[in-house]
DNA sequence: CGCTATATATCGTCTTCTGATATATGTGGA
DNA sequence: TCCACATATATCAGAAGACGATATATAGCG
């Protein structure tokens, strides 16, 4: 699963979003790291929801703009959950590797 | 960067290996979840050759077989580490969003 | 003699991300 | 009034990357 699938399941857990809110929510979650496209943040909502991970939440007019929303599945929140385990063990294995090397003093920084 | 690339950063960090030792390490770095195949193997080796993140390190005859090593350079040392840190931001953001979903029990799993 | 593990490498295909493009409305400044 | 910018949707072509299949070759085991 790429950073980018993980951000907006991330952001679409939190609660139901619009395809532009997602794009917002996702570089507040990354400290503005990722700038979703729009092709692809289409892109991975269509594939949540072929996958059964995201589905149409409702539609809204806003201020005179249509708002599409999604939200979260059950098995998206599972796939979610699991997908960030398999990130954190990662993340551990990586940690012990470059410790081991001496770099990676603050170790803090990955605990944070 | 894809798991994979990942992996194979953290397998070379550990210390310089070979193709095939690169593929058993991933395995074990993964617990058994990530079974590289040599043609991503070998795409993400060179990829990484000629960005400058891994190079050629010796060749070696091992019980009639060629062996081609690689290490990690200091680039690919830096990279590995900012990508790390970036995985543990994601990995905090969606377990903050996913116990406020009541989802996630044993926090442990993910900070193990 | 054949099967499995070790070890290299290439190729076509599929999936996915990106950038460009298109359309349209509300807001704020010049 | 007009222009730029933020908001909001959607599509498409191209590039990158992962995968499965395939090929070649040796060592060890039954």
């Amino acid at each position: 699963m790429s950073e980018q699938t993980f951000l907006v399941l991330t952001a679409l857990a939190d609660e139901p979003r619009h395809g532009y809110g997602v794009v917002q929510r996702v570089q507040e979650l990354s400290d503005g790291r990722v700038r979703l496209r729009v092709g692809t943040l289409y892109g991975v909502l269509d594939r949540l929801v072929a996958d059964g991970w995201a589905e149409p939440d409702r539609e809204e007019i806003h201020q005179g703009r249509l708002r599409r929303y999604y939200r979260l599945t059950g098995a998206g929140e599972t796939a979610l959950a699991e997908q960030t385990r398999r990130l954190a063990a990662n993340v551990d294995a990586a940690s012990a590797v470059l410790r081991a090397r001496g770099h990676w003093p603050r170790s803090a920084e990955v605990r944070a």
